[in-house]
DNA sequence: ATACATAATTGTCCCTAAGACATTAAATGT
DNA sequence: ACATTTAATGTCTTAGGGACAATTATGTAT
């Protein structure tokens, strides 16, 4: 049999296929806390309780599982995030009531200021400290966060990936205080400082914002420059 | 409606999914070269051409995705492989004749000395520099295969990880040796030698070997250590 | 046995980038 | 003007990799 009339013959339906869903842990910084997207899930299994935003992957107009996953970013934010990677993919027998299931993770982040004022009452950014109140999430969600956030430190010891959490201008004292947040632990600011120079990923916007006391410069990613990796981990 | 009544109805075959398989990436060091193994598929699609080891999870038998990448792996070289970890999902609408589907990939590393003496004229191990001759490969395994030869490459500058492509006991100058063709530069042995220590991950054999001049020193790794990452890169 | 060649191993100094923390600069309030 | 606060910079120390020289051990030739 040739490989043409084989695959006339070829009917995925005939054989029995695990589950294949996508799902995304979006991080963002807002009042001094770093806090992920959590929806209501609203059919079952698991009706009613707090996950991650996700789903099936329509494979009319996802051309890939990264496509899933900025359909369903944005579907709730109604934009587009500035980073975006494939995280891992989780898979058991269990982890779905449904039955053999496996998962597509991905980790996202965005600026809490680009998203809209005020979401609906099943959409909510819930700070990683406070998980504990909407336990217990769906699904195997906790683990999946569990990993997100681990490699979202990791990568922040060896780059600057946390900018992408920031406003479209932002100081050094705020991306500082960032960094201080998500690894949760006090950082040089002449260390980070030095690479942020080193980086020459950002650029003066000229302008300054003032707290109470000195100005603080106002700085801006430039165009089209790619996130830069160091060889040596912070801390 | 309650959760167990729709579980009770559901039907997973109701729903067009995503074809779901696995494929890995083994690595091991021979010859002075860098190999991967490769089958030549016996079936459509793609049949006669050279693929990675995988294929559809046994929802029966697999408990997880790694588990079919163990089962795979082990079916063919009867071996459990000391290093394995998930690689990356590949997906889209194109990638498989057969329709939209998903591969969960992953790496691993083994001792050449650990296989079979002899494959079947259907398995083989290939050079990284030999994949010319047999293009074209399956499906996107070239990709996979690129990708995996990355993550290997940046992991050997911060992690001790390619000692699982060495035999129980071996010398210095064979991981050394290694480190050199993993990475195609000069690595500083003094550098190395000093991560090996470091690291603590390894134990004198009391055993030496010789190769014409001074007989070198045999090591193996302690038992149930696990891997060491350092905080700078290499090179 | 002695000398030699070769590979294994160790020693030493240099260099880079992060850590620690002090100093200077700019803005506000009294 | 002066004190206070946050921003930004300066400077010395430290850790660990890079470079490469020096020493040690072993097989081979004389």
């Amino acid at each position: 049999m040739m490989e043409q009339e084989f695959l006339k013959r070829y009917k995925a339906s005939d054989y029995s296929n695990p589950l294949l869903t996508v799902d995304s842990v979006l991080f963002t910084i807002k009042d001094q806390s770093l806090k992920i997207l959590l929806l209501k899930r609203d059919n079952h299994p698991h009706k009613e309780l707090w996950s991650l935003p996700g789903g099936f992957i329509d494979i009319k107009s996802d051309a890939t599982t990264e496509d899933t996953a900025l359909r369903k970013i944005t579907e709730k934010t109604k934009v587009t995030p500035p980073y975006l990677e494939q995280l891992q993919t989780f898979s058991s027998k269990d982890r779905d009531p449904r039955g053999w299931s496996a998962t597509v993770s991905y980790f996202a982040l965005m600026a809490y200021q680009d998203t809209e004022a005020q979401f609906a009452s099943d959409t909510q950014w819930v700070s990683l400290n406070d998980l504990s109140k909407v336990q217990p999430l769906a699904f195997d969600h906790q683990q999946i966060i569990d990993t997100a956030l681990e490699r979202l430190q990791q990568k922040s010891l060896y780059s600057m990936l946390p900018v992408y959490c920031l406003p479209k201008e932002f100081t050094l004292s705020k991306y500082h205080q960032l960094m201080e947040i998500i690894l949760d632990k006090t950082i040089q600011k002449k260390s980070l400082y030095r690479r942020f120079e080193a980086s020459k990923m950002f650029e003066e916007t000229g302008k300054s914002v003032a707290t109470g006391a000195r100005a603080a410069m106002l700085y801006r990613l430039k165009k089209n420059v790619a996130l830069v990796n160091f060889e040596r981990n912070l801390g």
